[in-house]
RNA sequence: GGCUGGAUGGCAGAGUGGUUAUGCAGCGGACUGCAACUCCGUGUACGCCGGUUCGAUUCCGACUCCAGCCUCCA
């Protein structure tokens, strides 16, 4: 069985087929610099690490890569407002996002391709369809696609240009043919920052550098090419259009789209004030948990990010680690179908929630493990954390979850903690019960919930 | 208006033409001095109406509602 990935263009699921049998070409939509990342680009970042990571556990080479738009109207008008450089916000963005992704466990792209240093790329595409009738210089200076002239056009969103026009709310411009032509290359207005064409000074089009980048470090023809379902329309299409226009070659054999992160039922959007940041997310709760919580929905599904949604995501991870916690896992030999499972849900269009249904499995096994069947708990601890980290989970010493981490300032030094739990347990030896649970009482008031086992007292902190 | 998706038990969230998703919460039991953790057991969920079928939550059709895209958006 190989992997079955569901591709938008087909609305249904099919066998990942790498054109090239030595690796599989990916392009995912990167972010746009103008600002710090929101959940919704997290969700997107972690949803294709996944997709390397688990390919990549599957045996195949792969080769990632994301782009960075740094030229764009938002970056002008951001470091306008700013009263920065261009090139400070850009940079200043960049280097936040590789922080913010790095902090949720997101493994860098193998290549992160900038628009700014692919003018040459862009300007080479741009020349070779106005060659081919699929685009224009009009008379205002832009360079427009003809879209007209691109009999595909739609396949992807599967719309028909036909009706796009009678509802149109586009904007006509008059410079265009046809209102919907888009722009490849815009005139640059004075004092604009722009790089010299064939055409006059200007900038790239919204879509133009996907096109250009992807071929320039992919290929013409390559396997995937993702980002948010929100491209679908018209940025995808019009890549499609640009690509396949320029070359006469299939552009993408699988179209993946991630589906949106809704705040409370509705879109994110800085209008209606429900917008979080990422770093934000991350600074108020463990990078794992909204990690966690990210896979807990399959990639497709739109996720609603509630009020209580991380913390559950936070008490699922609990157990996992609860599980892990006193073992040390050893490879072995280990009873049951846990890993054909788990490779089974991933292969099935990287069907995470099932995944981590396996590993629940997996987690309870070791739990009936560690007390009757002591041998075997190494080896499922092993499996565990191995599944697990194909997901990016899991990959911390228990301790350093459970106990708060670097993430959460405990109440109490550890020694204190420690200090009190010997005075309880003194208590305990002396039955006076009463002294024993005044302690416990007082130390999870602040947190820390203890746990009792044979080998003596563990400590927990449970912050709520 | 056009195009996509959804509607699953208290909540989250998969999936399937007839048999346990999973997690959290709940209930009963074991463990415990009592708890917590853990384990065992436990839920007649599949929007509404028709149709196909021996049998549908699962396929088909209508309906209602929700979300997304159609304008920059991950």
């Amino acid at each position: 069985m190989s992997v079955q990935i569901f591709n938008t263009m087909m609305r249904r699921k099919q066998p990942l087929a790498p054109l090239d049998p030595e690796a599989v070409r990916m392009y995912v939509c990167g972010i746009t610099v103008y600002d710090y990342c929101h959940i919704g680009h997290g969700r997107v970042m972690v949803a294709f690490d996944v997709v390397t990571r688990y390919l990549r556990a599957r045996g195949y080479n792969v080769q990632y890569v994301r782009n960075i738009t740094d030229v764009d109207d938002k970056i002008i008008r951001r470091a306008a407002e700013n009263n920065e450089s261009i090139g400070a916000l850009t940079e200043r963005m960049i280097d936040a996002m590789h922080d913010d992704e790095q902090r949720i466990g997101v493994l860098p792209p193998d290549e992160e391709p900038r628009a700014t240093a692919h003018m040459h790329d862009i300007i080479a595409m741009v020349a070779t369809l106005i060659e081919k009738g699929h685009a224009y210089a009009a008379d205002n200076g832009d360079v427009y696609y003809r879209v007209r002239s691109f009999t595909d056009y739609g396949k992807l969103s599967n719309r028909n240009p036909d009706d796009m026009r009678s509802g149109a709310r586009i904007e006509v411009e008059e410079a265009k043919e046809d209102p919907l032509d888009f722009v490849l290359w815009k005139k640059a207005r004075p004092g604009e920052s722009s790089w010299p064409s064939p055409w006059g000074d200007g900038r790239p089009g919204w879509h133009i550098e996907c096109s250009a980048m992807s071929k320039c470090c992919l290929g013409e023809s390559f396997d995937i090419h993702g980002g948010g379902a929100d491209l679908v329309f018209p940025h995808h299409e019009n890549e499609i259009a640009q690509s396949e226009g320029a070359s006469d070659k299939p552009f993408v054999t699988n179209w993946m789209h991630v589906g949106a992160l809704r705040i409370d039922g509705e879109k994110m959007s800085k209008s209606l004030g429900n917008f979080f940041f990422l770093r934000d997310v991350l600074e108020h709760n463990d990078p794992e948990v909204v990690r966690y919580l990210l896979l807990a929905s399959h990639y497709r599904s739109p996720i609603n990010y509630a009020g209580d949604s991380l913390e559950e995501a936070r008490r699922s991870l609990l157990r996992f680690y609860t599980a892990l916690d006193g073992i040390e896992a050893q490879q072995g030999s280990v009873s049951g179908d846990f890993a054909t499972r788990f490779f089974a849900a991933m292969d099935d269009d990287f069907n995470t929630p099932v995944a981590l249904a396996v590993l629940f499995d997996l987690a309870r096994e070791l739990n009936r493990a560690r007390s009757d069947d002591a041998q075997s708990a190494p080896a499922l601890a092993f499996e565990l954390k191995r599944l697990a980290n194909i997901l990016g989970l899991l990959e911390r010493a228990p301790g350093e979850f459970l106990q708060g981490g670097s993430q959460n300032a405990l109440p109490l030094p550890a020694e204190e903690i420690d200090a009190r739990i010997a005075a309880r347990t003194a208590a305990k030896k002396a039955r006076e019960f009463a002294e024993a649970d005044r302690i416990r009482a007082e130390l999870e008031a602040l947190g820390i919930v203890l746990k009792d086992s044979r080998e003596g007292t563990q400590w927990v902190f449970d912050k709520r």
